[in-house]
DNA sequence: CGCATGCGCTCAATCGTTTGACTTCATTCT
DNA sequence: AGAATGAAGTCAAACGATTGAGCGCATGCG
């Protein structure tokens, strides 16, 4: 086994300098024209690999920007990373992902070890409970950090999100339009500002049209999958018949809802309205489409990736607080009010 | 802004050398225990901050692993990610991860980078479509690779794959004894050794039956995704309605024809038969349950780990090829051919 | 002709950590 | 007592790329 080609096996090759293959490389002017495309071919030939270790330790930077994400298995976290990566690759940074799982020590080892590695910045979609030691690591090293989709109390650091409570409160208000009054929620029993952010929502927009919120009508369950949203459509059934309509935390809850009202024997869309929120890819291709709140994901990762260079660039900027209006899509799974 | 505390800051408080805090950090037993436990303490109170990039510099090793997977929309890869993760972290290394969205511009710059990152090992989930030249700098630079889920032609690789021919043969072995024969297929359109593997297993199968193949009765898409399987399933049904049962390459195809015939007014799991492969493991809670292959997920991940771990250590031991069994896992969509 | 200018390149220090060689001092063995 | 051993450190040379300073050499100008 050889040994590794560095600028050295190039430069003595070449019969120049260390610093001459170093600028070569680069496109420095110091180097002539010639003397650059005949290193160039010199060092592809040789098959010289670049050693970001060692340079980015010289010059205490590094390109690569680190992405933390809560957990990918809600699809809607692989539409915010395309966005991201859309944006960042543009730049020639590399992304490393971490996908947390939900769970706070990974969050935290990750973020630990892409200080060591020197990464330049970190997008950070927190875990549930996301414990002060993570922040205050961040805070200490000051590592440039934007959060997305969900942020904290602390208003020291950029975030970008989306505007929760007024998307469930157009979702509320459509189904009242309908002729809706009796209304579940499925969703934000979380420890994140989403799910107070969307569960306040819910409960505003019920008061501002004088309705009621019954206890046996709000399921706060705290994970986003089909199953639990299945699960929690089963005991409104049961326990709240009287119920017409259901707003859902997220697509997927929505979804799982959505199951349970078709096994039961009622029409989705004609017996019973269904709304999601986030508006996935897949939920067009759903039987009926699912009607949800469109999140504004491609721009929100956009603004969270540009907001990252940004800081990145200037570290002691005020911290900037952006929160993106949702909208309303309407499919197949709402419908007007049934008579009695 | 104060400037990066290294080893030398901690050794200057400690009025001890650079060497003896690098030891005992690292548990040298040069170092005496009191003067451990002394140095590590401060070098907390101080905010050390590991410097990788050095260390690995000096080295010449690290111990991050890179991910590269061809795309994350299936959900199925996240399954394997969990398995892989969840072995590498027993032996504290960072993974690394890459959604390559099934481009081979973005598999390859993520390549070539983790490379320049002097990344230890790379596990690889190859795009569609996987040029030589990606090959060539794995090979040239012998980057320790171990290829999951899909493999090459090159022998020359490790790989741990699902036996995705036998998985099928299953499939169809199960629906001719429920007495079906008229069945299609969907999916396998893809330039991948799974694609070709799923459909020649299907076609491999018919033909031990004693049954025809027909060209309306394949549907060779070149994707997996649901949209596609509703697609695939309204031709079918158009131009080959004797068929009572499908084969699909994919958990997510199969969900998509299942809605499609929904919509036709087929009953699924009576009217029509439905199998799936993968086994994703939100398939249960559709309604009905979802037949499908389950690819032994847990189990290639974590072997497919394992083996990039003997790799590393080991780099010029012969290539190893494991192809793991699939069962089969009966729920909804499956059932007696229905009598004309 | 002599001196400044600038081009094109080389030199050497540097980033932070690791590690084999070396030092110092105390203790043990013969 | 003198040599040998060992414990607990220190020293300095790496790892590979970058970069400011420096150095010939040719050209231009007065």
């Amino acid at each position: 086994m050889q040994k590794r080609i560095t600028l050295k096996t190039v430069a003595e090759a070449a019969g120049v300098s260390v610093s001459a293959v170093s600028m070569a490389l680069r496109d420095h002017p110091r180097i002539s024209e010639t003397k650059r495309v005949e290193i160039k071919a010199l060092a592809r030939e040789l098959g010289y690999i670049y050693n970001r270790q060692a340079a980015s330790l010289r010059q205490g930077t590094s390109d690569n920007i680190s992405i933390c994400v809560n957990d990918l298995h809600n699809p809607v976290f692989l539409e915010f990373l395309t966005a991201i990566e859309r944006e960042l690759r543009q730049s020639d940074k590399l992304v490393l992902l971490c996908n947390a799982r939900e769970e706070c020590e990974i969050q935290d080892s990750f973020i630990r070890r892409m200080l060591e590695q020197g990464s330049s910045g970190l997008l950070l979609s927190p875990v549930e409970g996301t414990c002060p030691e993570t922040l205050r690591t961040i805070v200490q090293n000051n590592f440039p950090t934007v959060f997305f989709t969900r942020r904290l109390e602390d208003e020291g650091f950029d975030h970008v999100v989306s505007d929760d409570a007024l998307g469930v409160g157009l979702a509320v208000d459509e189904l009242v339009r309908l002729g809706h009054r009796n209304i579940a929620w499925i969703g934000g029993g979380q420890h994140t500002s989403t799910a107070a952010a969307r569960f306040e929502g819910f409960a505003a927009a019920l008061q501002k049209h004088g309705l009621a919120l019954t206890e046996a009508m709000v399921e706060k369950v705290p994970e986003t999958g089909l199953e639990v949203g299945r699960a929690a459509m089963d005991r409104i059934l049961r326990h709240a018949p009287e119920v017409t309509a259901v707003a859902c935390f997220s697509d997927l809850l929505a979804l799982g809802a959505a199951s349970t009202c078709r096994e039961a024997g009622r029409s989705v869309g004609q017996d019973i309205s269904i709304i999601g929120h986030d508006d996935l890819e897949q939920s067009v291709y759903f039987d009926p489409g699912l009607s949800s709140v469109r999140v504004a994901k491609e721009q929100i990762g956009r603004d969270a990736a540009r907001l990252l260079l940004n800081r990145i660039a200037c570290p002691e900027a005020p911290p900037v607080h952006e929160t993106v209006a949702p909208s309303l899509i309407l499919r197949g799974t709402t419908g007007p009010c049934p008579v009695r």
